[in-house]
Formats: C-alpha cells, structure tokens, sequence
DNA sequence: ACGAAAATGTCAGCGCGATGACATGATGGG
DNA sequence: CCCATCATGTCATCGCGCTGACATTTTCGT
C-alpha cells in the first residue's frame, strides 16, 4: 500500500524519462510518507511559517493565497499530484502563502529531515526533483508573462486554459478574479462576454470551455 | 584557469552549504565550460530556440524579453553568476523569451549533453543544481505576488528594490516600465513622486536608491 | 422543505494608466 | 567637438477597471 503511493508519487513528481526511479527507491520514499487529510476550507499552512517538510497533494484541491478580504490574491490552486513546501525548505525561507484546502483533500507529507535524506542519497530522486521544479518555474516564469502588459481579456483567456481541467474549471469567480489580481464585477464583465462569444460557458462556481481554439486566438493575436 | 571559473560557477550556482562540491566535482565542471564574448545589444538566443545548453553569466548583463515595440515585457535582467537555458533543457521545451546583452559581457557555456552528463553522475552537482533552480522559483513567486492586485506605486517600490545593486538600479526608464507592463510616461510619473519625496534620485539611465526603508515601507503598508 | 450562505449579474461614477506627441537634456562615436 | 542617438520630462484626451452597492439565483445543511 505504501509502495502504491511512492509509486503514484513517483508517476507524478518530475518527468520519468529523464531518471527513472528503482524498486529501492520507491521503498525508500515510501517507508517516509505520511497521510493527512483535510476538511473542506481547513489550514494546511500560514503564511511566515517554517515549512517542517513537503506536501504532496493527493486527492483535492489546496489554494496558496496572499493578502486578506479585498487585497486577497491567489498565487496557486494546487491540483491532485502537486508538490509544495519543497522550495521553501530548501532555501530555508518561511512559507511566503498561506495554503487553504478548497475541497475535501488527502495530501502525503515528507517530513524535512527525511526529505533531505532521499536528496541527499539517492541521485535518480533528486534528478527527479530536480526537473519537477523546473516545471513549477517554467509556469511561474509563464504566469509572468501572462500579466505583464496584457488586457484583461488577454489574461483571462490565458488563466482560462491554463487552469482548465477536461474543460472545467472549478472555481467561483471570486477566486478566479483573485488569480488575475483583479475585481470581481470586472472579470464578470470578461466572462459574459466569452459566454456570449460562445467561448465558455458560465455555471456555478464553475467555467466550461465551449471553444478552446477560440480563447487561444485571442492570445496568439498578441503574443506579447 | 579553468578550474577558477569553476570554482567560481560552484560559488554561484545554488546554495553551498547543503552540498559542497568536491575538486573531483570541480574538475569535472571545468573540463566542459566554454567562453562567450557579447557586444553590447548582441543577440545570444531568440524566443523560440530550443537551448543548445546552459548559461552563466560571467560579466555584464543580459535582458530577457517578450514581445517587441510598445507591447515588449522584460522577463528578468541576468546578472553575474546568473543562470539560464536549464529550465528549457530539462523540460525539453523551447526557450519562451530572447535574449540581448545589455552591456558588453561575457558567459559561460555548458553544452546540452555535458549538463546531463554531470546531472547523471555526479550527485552533489545536481543536489546544488536543484537548489539553483529552486532559488529562481522563489525570486519568480514573489514576482508574481508583487504583481498580483497591487498598485503601480507598490509593484514599482518593490521592483527598485528586487533590482537594486548597491543602491544603484543601472536601467533606463524604457526597460523598467517594460518590466512592470506598464507604459513609460507612467513609470515616469511615479518616480519623479519617489524623487519629491526623498526617497530615490533619478540619473541618466540609472536610479540611485536613497532611502530604502521608505520604499520598504510602501510596500508593508499593504502586504497584498 | 426551508432558510442561511454563497455565488452570480449588474450598474453609475470615478480615478488611474494608456496613448501619442513633443520638447529638452545627456551621451558617445567619428 | 559635433551631431545622431538615446533618455527624460510633460501634457491632454480617452478608456478600462475599481468601488461599493444591490438584486437575483444556486447550493447545501438542518
């Protein structure tokens, strides 16, 4: 059983190709992870707090937000698979977010002594570890450039795509309007006018991709 | 000489206390290390290209932007002992901005299948490696927190802060409004609003720093 | 099944930043 | 030393997104 979720841990840390993970090291993850789960809205962590290891989301979804009320931004939605923590402790800095379950949610935790064990010991996972926050910056450095100098709409189709889950997007806009930075009645207005462009449609507390090309050029004409 | 250029390399990428790099290590790195001159405004990638390999920045400054004429953004400046072209690399994806020197400089270079030659072999290079990257990770979260839903004062405050060498931001106006995506009149006004209040001194494509606290202080009146 | 809580839809007015333009000042190569 | 080039300083106009407020719709716990 918990040789299935190194496994699975495995599968979604980091690319395979690049290093591939030995039985042994899939025993020595395992014989380290932890279960934790979380009730709907609950704390995982607040913001300027050490991280004591590194999470990994399992089923559910974990907001990182900044800020409160109206300043309230929202830095990520962790998804199932999403590692977080990590970074923070590898440069010993505090957590620069405060991390809310949005769902129900199961994450494993690796706690920091033992995390550093693996890196320290075993070179195919931290080649692993290696490219999975490569990935992580690739998006960061990708969530720049989607907001600097663009229009809203521009930013919305991006936030759009990039956050779409088999052409859903499951957040209410409140929080959707918290990713871009922006007030809510403004990204109402973007949305109607997707919606009646026939390019999504709006639902409760959700997004359905109707057109994804269509959202795509809106991007693409100005490739920033 | 080589191996000082390594050792130089070893002191800038990532952090040295989590994983020491033996001589052996050193060897190693240096024996792939290739020189770069750059002209000033010299192209050394196109948004695009896959990268032949990785980057260090040994002398001068490289600019990393998106876009061209009023919709140009400028991803981040490369200073000495700055690194690029791993990400891409390791993901295998093609380099999302281009590069230019912003002054006469000087990289070092290291090619595509000797990076993954060291990565493969040598643990303690790539435990540095992963730190290096997550380093980046870090500096382009707390830019996009600084981006998120924050005032131009603010995003401004905190960019000649981030950029600041010894008190000293050594760009033009033009560069600094493309850093914020924002339009250089502006920037312009902001600054001058910093000059009247003492708190910065604005030359010939440069900013000096005078009163860093009261920048600070911009910023921490509203942590976003 | 009902009521509280949450999310959406919408509006008028206000302020900030975009736009495009032009004048002035600094720099450095020839 | 001059002049082309680049940078800064500034302005009037316009439009987008913020503000905060309110009505309506959907969801879910009891």
């Amino acid at each position: 059983m918990a040789i299935r979720q190194a496994a699975w841990v495995a599968r979604c840390v980091g690319r395979g190709e690049s290093s591939p993970l030995s039985p042994d090291d899939l025993t020595a993850l395992a014989a380290f992870l932890r279960t934790r789960a979380l009730a709907r809205g609950e704390l995982l962590f607040p913001a300027g707090s050490a991280p004591p290891g590194v999470w990994i989301i399992q089923h559910g979804r974990v907001e990182l937000s900044v800020g409160a009320g109206r300043r309230r931004s929202v830095v990520h939605v962790l998804q199932p698979g999403d590692v977080d923590g990590d970074i923070q402790h590898l440069l010993d800095m505090p957590l620069p977010y405060t991390a809310h379950a949005l769902d129900e949610a199961t994450v494993l935790f690796l706690a920091a002594p033992d995390f550093e064990q693996l890196l320290g010991q075993r070179l195919t996972i931290t080649r692993r570890w290696l490219s999975s926050v490569a990935e992580r910056l690739a998006a960061s450095q990708h969530r720049v450039i989607g907001l600097l100098g663009r229009s809203l709409t521009e930013q919305v189709a991006q936030l759009l795509l990039d956050e779409a889950v088999v052409d859903q997007v499951l957040l209410p806009q409140r929080t959707l309007a918290a990713m871009v930075g922006v007030q809510r009645p403004s990204l109402n207005k973007v949305l109607k006018e997707f919606e009646r462009q026939g390019l999504i449609a709006v639902r409760y507390a959700a997004i359905e991709l109707i057109d994804r090309d269509g959202l795509y050029r809106l991007l693409e004409a100005n490739p920033a």
